[in-house]
RNA sequence: GCCGGUGUGGCGGAAUGGUAGACGCAGGGGAUUCAAAAUCCCCCGAUGGUGACAUCGUGCCGGUUCGAGUCCGGCCACCGGUACCA
């Protein structure tokens, strides 16, 4: 999460530089460069430009096979996919530049389609020998291919591909220039970068990854930008007095687009200018501005202010933050950058810059994804079935009311657009809210993406039937206390330790199940009465996170005082943790072989001496001492021959 | 490609380096019943064996350890994210 954080926003050192013009065009006499590894420097073998760099364009004017070829690289997708398919295409400017270290050095100058305007400056030296791209393109452009380092000295200079080792592996230099023959890339890069500002080559600077966020949508949902269009005045801010702007309740969302666009009255408005006639803005911001900061907005949400101090220091910070890991780059991020700006304005305190103290990030409820192969919605989009309007017939999926076969995207994160969402209505209509919750809880842990299916509900429901059932019957035991009762007493204690260690690091699934072993232990008991109510109270107040009408219930019938939810949690006595006698696996070479029971305080001489009498260790052992006796107290014995 | 994550029975999944498969679902057998529903009990990783038991088994290959699902190295597959970042 964390590292997903740090590579997105991506901070690089790296030297931005120039290389002169042999013979320079229009007002351009230099190319500049930016490079996270000058130490490669001896390695360049050409200069790349991107076909929307203004030398590009300069040239593009008159030469119409240029015009040709940027406008083709400018045609093609930006989409991952589409890149990984795009070939790497360059075109000869006939240009060439000066090496900054040799002047008699010249390097051709490509255009490149893989050569971005918007990060760096545009422009690279291409470095053949230790960036795929790079070599790539130079197989293709028979460019040369000149490593400065290889693995070790005595390594073979022809290439196969280039080579690019992590930053950190010693390399064997081939023309350090600032450096010794033998380190490591960090090392070459820190000294490549002194020793070029020292000799006027440029200058180290740092770079990020991260762009600017363009916040405006053109939708409905989210805050209206507050500025005014005026033909006198242009893009005016709206009055101060007159914030918030609020979004109209009469839309309509019939045809696609921005209702707000669509609507009658709403956009009109005086310039806060000069008062002439004029509109709003319609375009509103993305609904991430929203979340990047409504947890602050909650720690005083009536006030006239985003924030009031003293709420904002009583209730920040956020102790538990749960959401899914799609939201690690986007939100999250940006409410970090949203907490500090806060703390500057002085609407958080500075202990809240860094918003969230802890995250759990939970995983996704998928399900299948039923698409119409043939017909489309009304509005022309992809038609989409919800799972109960399609049944499996055969291998086939099919359209209930048509009978038109479906095809079947397996697995997909819910998404109201793609319409595989299950309303878990249909459960609690059936079976009840106490139902649902334990069902949705017990069988997935919560940070594992989970499909679902709705056929454990049914034993669910059971499970809550027996646990009223042995509460009714537990409220009307009259037995006297017994023998029993201690035994009964101990199996609570261990069910309140592990049900609240579950339930404490989000493992409701495993408290879940020992919530049902307590209950076989309730069941079968001969305990007395009044411990057998006890227990019964004690199982209600464990279960009633996950159902608590039925533990209300339970829980007032068997004399409880006030409401659960009211009441305290239940501790475990760490007394009755402890069991008297305890079984010791005994292993010989690491497998179990045997077991043994042992009093939990016997000392571990006595338990060797137990275990070597053993008849499987006797057996396996032939006479002869064994090589070496393994005693974990109240663990395991291992037995090695 | 890169970044992040996940791999355990028929299925969902348990397991502070210490008896792998808890608990649940599905399946099988039995009790109860005139019959059923409901309920209760037992079995349920694979192979061999009537059985006691033995061997194998946590994606694959290796390593550390008395002992590895768990730790380390190298792979493979799948899922999520992605902006060709110089």
């Amino acid at each position: 999460m964390r590292l997903m954080q740090e590579n997105w926003i991506g901070k690089s050192r790296g030297l931005q530089f120039s290389f002169s013009m042999v013979d320079g065009i229009g007002a351009h006499d230099r190319v500049e460069v930016y490079t996270t590894r000058p130490d490669t420097l001896m390695g360049a073998s050409f200069v790349g430009i991107s076909p929307d760099h203004p030398l590009a364009k300069e040239l593009e004017a008159d030469n119409a096979d240029i015009a040709a070829f940027n406008a083709e690289c400018r045609k093609g997708g930006t989409t991952a996919e589409a890149l990984e398919k795009a070939e790497k295409l360059g075109f000869d400017t006939g240009l060439r530049v000066r090496h900054p270290f040799d002047t008699s050095w010249e390097l051709p100058v490509y255009i490149a389609n893989f050569i971005m305007m918007d990060y760096g400056t545009g422009a690279i030296f291409g470095c053949p020998a230790h960036d795929q791209r790079d070599f790539d393109f130079a197989k293709k452009y028979d460019l040369p291919i000149i490593p400065t380092f290889l693995p070790s000295a005595d390594s073979s200079p022809e290439l196969d591909e280039a080579f690019v080792p992590n930053k950190t592996d010693m390399v064997h230099w081939l023309t350090p220039f600032a450096w010794d023959a033998a380190t490591n890339g960090e090392d070459a890069i820190n000294k490549a970068v002194d020793f070029c500002e020292a000799n006027g080559v440029g200058q180290g600077v740092t770079k990020f990854r991260l762009r600017d966020w363009g916040l405006s949508r053109q939708r409905y949902w989210g805050a209206p930008i507050p500025v005014v269009h005026c033909d006198d005045c242009g893009v005016v801010p709206e009055k101060k007095e007159n914030l918030p702007v609020e979004l109209p309740y009469d839309v309509s969302f019939d045809i696609p687009g921005n209702p707000l666009d669509r609507h009658p009255t709403w956009r009109n408005t005086p310039c806060p200018a000069c008062g002439k006639d004029a509109l709003r803005e319609t375009d509103t911001m993305d609904t991430f501005v929203d979340s990047s900061w409504y947890f602050a907005r909650f720690t005083s949400p009536h006030a006239k202010t985003p924030t009031e101090q003293a709420d904002a220091e009583y209730w920040m910070n956020v102790d538990q933050y749960i959401g899914g890991i799609e939201h690690a780059i986007l939100h999250l991020l940006y409410s970090r950058f949203f907490a500090r700006a806060m703390h500057k304005t002085g609407h958080l305190p500075a202990t809240a810059i860094e918003p969230f103290d802890a995250l759990f990030t939970q995983g996704m409820v998928t399900h299948a994804i039923y698409e119409n192969p043939t017909r489309k919605t009304p509005m022309g989009q992809t038609l989409y079935h919800y799972p109960e309007e399609v049944e499996k017939r055969g291998d086939d999926v099919i359209v209930k009311e048509t009978g038109e076969t479906v095809k079947v995207i397996p697995s997909a994160k819910m998404s109201k657009s793609k319409n595989n969402v299950v309303d878990p209505v249909a459960i609690i209509n059936q079976y009840g809210a106490d139902t649902a919750r334990w069902f949705v809880l017990s069988d997935s842990p919560p940070e594992r993406d989970v499909e679902w299916t709705a056929s454990g509900a049914e034993a669910t429901h059971k499970h809550l039937s027996r646990v009223y059932r042995i509460a009714t019957e537990i409220a009307a035991n009259t037995d006297a206390p017994n023998g029993q009762d201690d035994a009964l007493l101990r199996d609570m204690h261990k069910a309140i330790h592990d049900v609240t260690q579950g339930v404490e690091s989000f493992g409701f699934n495993a408290s879940i199940a020992k919530l049902y072993g307590f209950t076989g232990s309730i069941a079968k008991s001969k305990a007395g009465g009044d411990a057998k109510r006890q227990a019964m109270r004690t199982l209600a107040q464990l279960m009633s996170p996950m159902t608590p009408h039925l533990a209300e219930d339970i829980w007032a019938m068997l004399g409880g005082d006030g409401l659960i939810a009211n009441a305290t949690w239940p501790v475990a006595d760490e007394a009755m943790l402890v069991e008297d006698t305890i079984t010791m696996p005994i292993q010989i070479n690491g497998k179990r072989r045997s077991e043994l029971a042992v009093p939990k305080d016997m000392s571990k001489e006595e338990v060797e001496k137990l275990a070597l009498a053993d008849e499987a260790v006797i057996k396996a052992l032939e006479g002869n001492a064994p090589k070496k006796l393994i005693v974990v107290p109240g663990r395991i014995i291992n037995v090695v021959i």
